[in-house]
DNA sequence: GCGAGTTCAATAGT
DNA sequence: CACTATTGAACTCG
C-alpha cells in the first residue's frame, strides 16, 4: 500500500494534479515545502475513504464495555447513541437511563451486577458505528482497491533524524518468513494436500439412481417411523395430529447416543484427520467405520468417542461394497473431505500474526486442508488430477462417447467438475469454462464418462495468488457497498412521493454487480474454505455472502452441492447464532429448512428430510467440512452483520418438536479444531482476566476517558511506559486558535446548503447518522461549540473514544492498541493528542520523536466545487507536530501496519487554523474484535535521516502479508 | 427432452 | 408487528 504515488512531486511542488489509474483517481495536492523537523508520522497516504452505507435511522452505537470495579473486570454492553447529536450518550440499565459521562455509575456495585446495558430505545439495530464505509467484508484491508483511494496532501519531508520505535529483529519481512515456517508455505499445501481424487470417481448414472432414491428413500424412511434421535425417547411428543401421524414417532426406534464409548471393535477402516493449529499442535479427528453396521464413531482428540447413529434403514441406503465396482476410482469408504491419501489431512493453523489469536494476516488463505505430515508431491495429480494436457484433451474428447452409451441424468444441470485443493472441493458447472484452464487444459480430466471432471485448484496457496483472490473478494464487496450507497443516496435525493414498494437496495446492488461480472467464486461450489474469506470476516447482507461465494442462497440457509450422488451441504447460515448457540467445544445446533417455520401464512408441517435437510444430513455421514456464517443479532432481534464462522462438521441430527407444533430436524455441528479461534468467545475470555492474569492496568487514561482502557501484557512483566494521559490537546501558550464561525442551524443542520459548516464540508455531512465518516477529505468540519445546532449529526470525532479499547503488548512491535469489540467501517476510533508543537521545538525533541505525528502543511482552504478541492492558502509560516511523548492518548500506542485498518483524517471543530487540525482516526475496514489498530505511519523509503544527515532505515514488522518490509 | 412456469427458502425494509 | 418484494435453484408441468 505504500505504493509512492508521487515521490517525485515532492521536489516539484506540484500543484493539483490528478491522476487516473483505472478506476482510482487520485487527487495529489500540492506539496509546499520540506518539513524542517523530522516529524514522524505522516497522514497515510491515500486515506481514502470510500463509500458509505447510511442508516439515517440508526442511531445506535453499540459498545461492548467492560467496567471496573477495583480489581474485578465485568463485561457488559453498552449501547450507546452516536455522538452525532450533541447530547450526552445515555445507557438504560434495567429501564433507567443515566448519562454515560456518569462515570460513577458504571462503578456502581448495581452496575457491575448487571450483566448487559440496553438503550431504552434502540429504533435501528446498527452495530459499533453502524454502517461501513470501505467494505462489509470484514478484515479486509489493505491495499489494492481503488476505492480506497481519495484525496490527500502529500509532501515528503526529509527527515533530518528519527527515533522511531525500535523493534526488535526476526520481524518484519522475517517475521512473515518465520510465519512460513511455522505453516507450511503455499505451495507445500497445495501439493501435500493430496486428497484423494479417487474419490470424485463418479458415476452419473449410479448419481442419478442413488440421488433419486436418496431422498425417496429417506423420506419413505421417516414416514415410516424412524426416527434418528439423540434424545431421550418422549423427549418428542405426538401432537395432535391423529395417530397415522403419532406413527411417526416410534419412540422405541430412538438411537440413543453413545457419546463415550470406545471406538467400534469391528471397523471397517479408520480415518484419521489431522489439523493443526498454531504451534504445531495438532488435533486427530478420526471417523471409524463400523463393519458390523452399529454406527460409525468420530472422535476429536482430547473428546470422547461419538457415535454416529445411523439407523439400519439409513445404512441401507449407503453404498454398498457389491455397488463400489461401478465406481471406477471409488476407494472403499466414500469420500471423506478431509481425507487424503494418507488418510491424514492437516488442517493448517490460521494463526500467524502472533498478536492477533485468529488472525493470520491479511490477504492469505490461511485455513488449509493439507497433509502436513507427508510431503510427496502430486499424489493427487496421479490419483485423477492429472496435470498432462494431452491426457486431459484425450479425457475430454473420450467424454461424449461414455456418456452416450449411458443415460445422462435428466436432472443433472451440471457437469459436476470437482477438484480437491487443500481444504477444498470445488464442484465446476460445465457452463463456467473460464474457470478452467482451456488454454493448457491442464485443469480438465474427466472422470470416464461419469459426468464429473476434476479440475486442479485455479489459485494455489501461493501467498501472491491469495492475495489476488482476496483482493478481488474485497474489490467486489467494495463496489457492492458503492452501488448500495449511491442506490440509497439517489433514493434519498427522490421526493418522497415515489413510494412504489419496498426498495431493496442491497438487492439492486447486486444485480448491478453481477452484471459487471465482479462476482468471486462463482460457478463453482466449494466444499471447505472459500478462496479469498477469511474466518472473522463480517458481512451486512446475505447477499454478500452469495457476491464472494461463501453462501449462494438468498434465502435458503443451507447451500448444498451434488457430488457422487448425494448431496452434501456446504455451508449454513445460523440466523439464531448469537454467542450462547455455540458451547466452548464449538458445538452448533442448527435447525433445518423447511415445514413454513416462518410463513405464518401456510400451514405448518413436519420438516422432510429433503434438499438443505438431506445434504446436512448426509455430511453428517461424510464427515465433509461445512461452512458456517452465523448471524448476529442486535438489539431489537434483527440480524445486522453476518459473520463467516470457520468449517464445521456435522456430528449427528435428530428430529425434535419444532416451535409450531412439527416436527423439525437438528443438527448438531462441531468446529473443526485448528481454525482462527471465534473473536466473541476471546472476548468474553479476555473481559474475565483480572489483574495479575494478563490485565496490568485498569485505566490507563484514569477515568479521563469515558471508556477505560485497559493495559494487557500476556507477553512479560512489562507495564505501559508512564505519561500524562491527555484527552484533548495541548497548546502552547503563544497558540489562541480562534473559534470558528459556526453555523446558523436549528433544524440538525438539515440543509446542507445553509449550514455553514456543510458547506465548507463541500455541501455535505461527511458523517452518516450512525456517526461513521463517509469519505475521507483532506480537512473535514464538524459543527462545533460555535455552532447553534443541537442536534446534528455532524459531530463525530469530538465527543471522544466511544469504543472499549485496550492496550496491549505484542510480541515484536511493544504496545499496541485493540478493540474488544467489532468495529464497523467508518467509526471513528481516536483523536492522536498530545502537545502541540512548532517544527523548531520538534527538533529539540530528539529523544521523543517515536511519538510526533507531523501535521505537514495541511492546512489549507478547500472550496469544494464539482467535487474537487482546490488550495488556495499560501504556504507562508511554520508546519507542526504533535507530541505525544509526555501527554497523549490511547492514540500513541497505535502501531504502524502496512496493511492498516485505520486512516487519519484531519478535522476541525473548535477553532479554524487549518494549520493545526485534530487528527482523528477512523476505522478503514471492518475490524473484528481483538484485531490490533494500525495506520500507516506514511515513512517514506530513504526520506528519514539522523542527525547527520544520513539516511536512516527501519526494518518494518508489521507482519502483513503486503508489508514492504521497512518502515523508512 | 425441453422450456415455461411454479415452489421454496429468509430476509430487509416499509 | 404485519406485510411484501425479492433471487436463484430446484422442481413440476405441458
Amino acid at each position: 500500500m505504500v505504493t509512492s504515488l508521487s515521490n517525485g512531486h515532492s521536489e516539484k511542488r506540484c500543484g493539483k494534479q490528478l491522476m487516473v489509474n483505472g478506476d482510482c483517481t487520485f487527487l495529489v495536492l500540492p506539496i509546499h515545502r520540506r518539513r524542517k523537523v523530522s516529524a514522524i508520522r505522516d497522514f497515510p497516504e491515500g486515506c481514502g475513504l470510500s463509500d458509505s452505507k447510511i442508516h439515517p435511522e440508526t442511531r445506535v452505537q453499540t459498545i461492548d464495555c467492560s467496567l471496573m470495579k477495583e480489581d474485578q473486570v465485568v463485561s457488559s454492553h453498552i449501547y450507546v447513541p452516536p455522538s452525532a447529536n450533541d447530547e450526552p450518550a445515555t445507557v438504560q440499565w434495567e429501564g433507567k437511563e443515566a448519562a454515560m459521562e456518569d462515570r460513577e455509575l458504571s462503578r456502581t456495585p448495581e452496575a457491575v451486577k448487571c450483566d448487559s446495558f440496553r438503550m431504552s430505545k434502540s429504533p435501528s439495530t446498527a452495530f459499533a458505528g453502524g454502517s461501513k464505509f470501505l467494505s462489509s467484508g470484514g478484515n479486509l484491508s489493505g491495499s489494492g482497491s481503488c476505492l480506497e483511494k481519495a484525496v490527500t496532501t502529500r509532501y515528503f519531508p526529509q527527515r533530518k533524524f528519527s527515533a522511531v520505535r525500535d523493534f526488535p529483529p526476526l520481524c518484519g519481512k522475517d517475521a512473515s518468513h518465520l510465519r512460513n515456517d511455522e505453516s507450511p508455505n503455499g505451495n507445500s499445501s497445495l501439493e501435500n494436500t493430496s486428497i484423494d481424487l479417487k474419490k470424485l470417481a463418479v458415476d452419473d448414472k449410479k448419481l442419478e439412481k442413488t440421488t433419486a432414491t436418496d431422498a425417496m428413500e429417506v423420506e419413505k424412511n421417516v414416514q415410516d417411523g424412524c426416527v434418528y434421535s439423540e434424545r431421550p425417547a418422549g423427549i418428542v411428543q405426538p401432537d395432535s395430529r391423529g395417530d397415522d401421524d403419532a406413527k411417526k414417532i416410534k419412540t422405541h426406534d430412538v438411537f440413543e447416543p453413545s457419546t463415550t464409548q470406545l471406538p467400534p471393535e469391528n471397523v471397517r477402516e479408520r480415518r484419521t484427520t489431522i489439523c493443526e493449529g498454531s504451534s504445531h499442535h495438532q488435533v486427530e479427528i478420526t471417523k471409524a467405520v463400523d463393519i458390523e453396521g452399529n454406527g460409525d464413531a468420530v472422535q476429536f482428540e482430547g473428546t470422547s468417542w461419538q457415535k454416529i447413529i445411523v439407523h439400519p434403514e439409513f445404512r441401507s441406503l449407503e453404498t454398498k461394497p457389491s455397488e463400489m465396482s461401478n465406481f471406477q476410482h471409488e476407494p472403499e469408504g466414500g469420500f471423506d473431505g478431509l481425507q487424503v491419501e494418507s488418510d491424514r489431512a492437516v488442517v493448517l493453523g490460521l494463526m500467524a500474526e502472533s498478536e492477533c489469536p485468529w488472525r493470520h494476516g491479511r490477504g492469505s488463505s490461511k485455513f488449509d486442508l493439507i497433509d502436513g505430515t507427508n510431503h510427496s508431491k502430486g499424489k493427487k495429480v496421479d490419483l485423477f488430477a492429472q496435470s498432462d494436457k494431452s491426457k486431459a484433451d484425450k479425457k475430454r474428447e473420450e467424454t461424449p462417447n461414455h456418456t452416450a452409451g449411458k443415460k445422462p441424468s435428466q436432472k443433472k444441470k451440471r457437469n459436476a467438475a470437482a477438484y480437491e485443493g487443500s481444504d477444498q472441493l470445488v464442484i465446476w458447472e460445465k457452463k463456467d469454462s473460464q474457470c478452467c484452464n482451456e488454454d493448457t487444459g491442464e485443469f480438465w480430466v474427466d472422470k470416464k464418462s461419469r459426468g464429473s471432471s476434476v479440475v486442479t485448484p485455479p489459485i494455489n496457496h501461493d501467498s501472491n495468488d491469495s492475495i489476488v483472490i482476496r483482493n478481488k473478494v474485497r474489490e467486489a464487496l467494495h463496489l457492492f457497498h458503492s452501488h448500495y450507497k449511491r442506490l440509497l443516496q439517489e433514493d434519498k435525493s427522490k421526493i418522497k412521493e415515489q413510494t412504489d414498494g419496498p426498495r431493496v437496495f442491497h438487492l439492486q446492488a447486486a444485480k448491478i454487480l453481477k452484471d459487471e461480472g465482479k462476482y468471486v467464486n462463482t460457478g463453482k461450489q466449494i466444499l471447505g474454505s472459500v478462496p479469498g474469506v477469511e474466518v472473522g470476516d463480517e458481512f451486512q447482507f446475505r447477499v454478500e455472502l452469495m457476491i464472494v461465494g461463501l453462501h449462494r442462497p438468498i434465502m435458503g440457509g443451507i447451500d448444498y452441492v451434488e457430488h457422487k450422488g448425494k448431496i452434501l451441504a456446504t455451508s449454513v447460515v445460523s440466523s439464531e447464532g448469537c454467542a450462547d448457540e455455540l458451547d466452548d467445544l464449538g458445538v452448533l445446533t442448527y435447525t433445518g429448512q423447511g415445514g413454513n417455520l416462518t410463513n405464518t401464512d401456510k400451514e405448518p408441517e413436519d420438516q422432510k428430510l429433503k434438499r438443505g435437510n438431506l445434504a446436512l444430513k448426509n455430511s453428517s455421514e461424510e464427515k465433509n467440512p461445512v461452512r458456517v456464517i452465523r448471524g448476529s443479532e442486535s438489539t431489537d432481534g434483527k440480524l445486522r452483520k453476518y459473520v463467516y464462522d470457520g468449517q464445521y462438521v456435522v456430528e449427528k441430527y435428530w428430529q425434535d418438536m419444532g416451535p409450531r407444533g412439527k416436527l423439525v430436524f437438528r443438527f448438531q455441528l462441531r468446529r473443526i479444531p485448528g481454525q482462527p479461534k471465534i473473536a466473541w468467545k476471546e472476548v468474553k475470555k479476555s473481559k474475565k482476566l483480572k489483574i495479575g492474569e494478563g490485565l496490568c492496568v485498569i485505566d490507563i487514561s484514569h477515568g479521563k476517558e469515558r471508556v477505560p482502557i485497559r493495559a494487557m501484557n500476556t507477553i512479560d512483566d512489562e507495564i505501559p511506559p508512564s505519561f500524562t494521559y491527555v484527552t484533548s490537546m495541548i497548546y502552547p501558550d503563544w497558540c489562541n486558535p480562534i473559534p470558528p464561525e459556526g453555523c446558523d442551524c436549528i433544524d440538525g443542520c438539515a440543509d446542507s446548503e445553509k449550514c455553514l459548516c456543510a458547506v465548507r464540508n463541500g455541501g455535505e455531512i461527511p458523517f452518516n447518522h450512525s456517526g461513521a465518516i463517509l469519505e475521507a477529505k483532506p480537512l473535514i468540519y464538524e459543527c462545533g461549540p460555535s455552532c447553534k445546532c443541537t442536534k446534528c449529526y455532524n459531530r463525530v470525532s469530538q465527543h471522544g473514544i466511544k469504543l472499549q479499547l485496550e492496550i496491549f503488548k505484542t510480541e515484536k512491535r511493544g504496545w499496541g492498541v485493540r478493540s474488544l469489540s467489532s468495529i464497523s467501517s467508518g467509526t471513528f476510533i481516536c483523536e492522536y493528542t498530545g502537545e502541540l508543537l512548532e517544527d523548531k521545538d520538534a527538533e529539540q525533541r530528539t529523544d521523543t520523536d517515536e511519538y510526533l505525528f507531523d501535521l505537514g502543511n495541511n492546512y489549507s482552504n478547500h472550496t469544494f466545487s464539482d467535487g474537487v478541492s482546490t488550495v488556495v492558502s499560501d504556504m507562508e509560516g511554520s508546519s507542526f507536530t504533535i507530541d505525544a511523548a509526555k501527554y497523549g492518548n490511547v492514540g500513541r500506542f497505535i502501531n504502524h501496519s502496512c496493511s492498516p485498518n485505520l486512516v487519519a483524517q484531519n478535522i476541525l471543530y473548535d477553532h479554524d487554523d487549518d494549520r493545526i487540525p485534530h487528527v482523528m482516526l477512523f476505522a478503514g475496514d471492518n475490524i473484528p474484535p481483538l484485531q490490533e489498530l494500525t495506520y500507516d505511519y506514511n515513512y517514506k523509503i530513504d526520506q528519514v535521516f539522523d542527525s547527520d544527515g544520513n539516511i536512516k532505515r527501519k526494518d518494518c514488522y508489521c507482519g502483513s502479508v503486503e508489508c514492504t518490509g521497512r518502515l523508512y
